[in-house]
DNA sequence: CGGATTCATCATACGGACATGATGAAATCG
DNA sequence: CGATTTCATCATGTCCGTATGATGAATCCG
């Protein structure tokens, strides 16, 4: 049992990996997964749909390959997780009772709970690929520029 | 999918449900059960793995049941969820590659990783079982008191 | 003691996440 | 066009989270 999918985790990773080639070419299944030590076919149904979901764009032949649709920096962590994982199944569901809550009249725990579900799926809001991968030299290389 | 696995989250709610008895009585699984629309029997299983992690006490034969092993404040709702899903799998492998990543000198992604799954912990950590209750009778009686 | 109640545990089963291998469809290039 | 490369998809299989039902063990009470 983990709290962190599998299937989610390498979704992030692919993204990363993407995110230092944006913009400069095309990456394949094969070569991400070997990359990601992932399984090959497996981690192209998981890129077929970040494709569908408009995270990712694909072209097929030679040339071809996987890429951000969009710059890194306009994508977050959550963009990319929530393909795989539901957001907050438990914030639908009243944490004392076996009923659905009052959205309108939630209990006390209720309320409290969502509070907390929504802190911490926050950083994965806020966070984007871009951050993540650290090279910034799309948008920050006049800043690092020479001095590295 | 998800990110709450069905089994951490009706630990969460069993403890909130017994918060509210605690000191009073202890509450059967059967009771727990219908109150949470949980399965008697896996329900069973999920409490007595919270036995054994010192979250709760439990007692046979009548007048027994589960109780809170100390008081509400006192555990946090990380403490009983860490008891089905694991913390942080993925801070330990590399988001990059496909090594684990060296916690001395780990890659700029994976400190970015791991800042942010520490951040989204954070809440889970912070809040404990009696601020969920909302019930705070044991600690803040003499506060609320006549006032309501 | 003996019956009732309740936790503890085992055997079994089902569905979905995860994975593998093979096949089909599109794009490039000679 | 035909061969190669690569994505898209299907069929199949394994493992684990989830669930069900039955049985054993401990505790209370008459």
């Amino acid at each position: 049992m983990t709290m962190m999918p599998r299937t989610a985790e390498y979704a992030v990773r692919a993204a990363v990996l993407l995110a230092r080639h944006y913009g400069e070419r095309r990456v394949s299944a094969d070569e991400i997964a070997t990359v990601l030590g992932a399984p090959r076919n497996y981690l192209s149904k998981t890129l077929n749909a970040l494709v569908r979901s408009g995270v990712l764009t694909s072209m097929r032949g030679p040339t071809g390959g996987f890429s951000l649709a969009k710059t890194p920096e306009l994508i977050s962590v959550a963009d990319v997780i929530d393909v795989f994982a539901d957001a907050e199944p438990a914030a639908a569901r009243c944490v004392l009772e076996d009923r659905p809550c009052d959205s309108l009249f939630p209990c006390a725990a209720h309320r409290r709970w969502v509070t907390i579900t929504r802190i911490a799926r926050e950083p994965l809001v806020a966070t984007t690929i871009g951050e993540l991968c650290g090279n910034h030299r799309w948008t920050n290389a006049h800043i690092i520029g020479p001095s590295l």
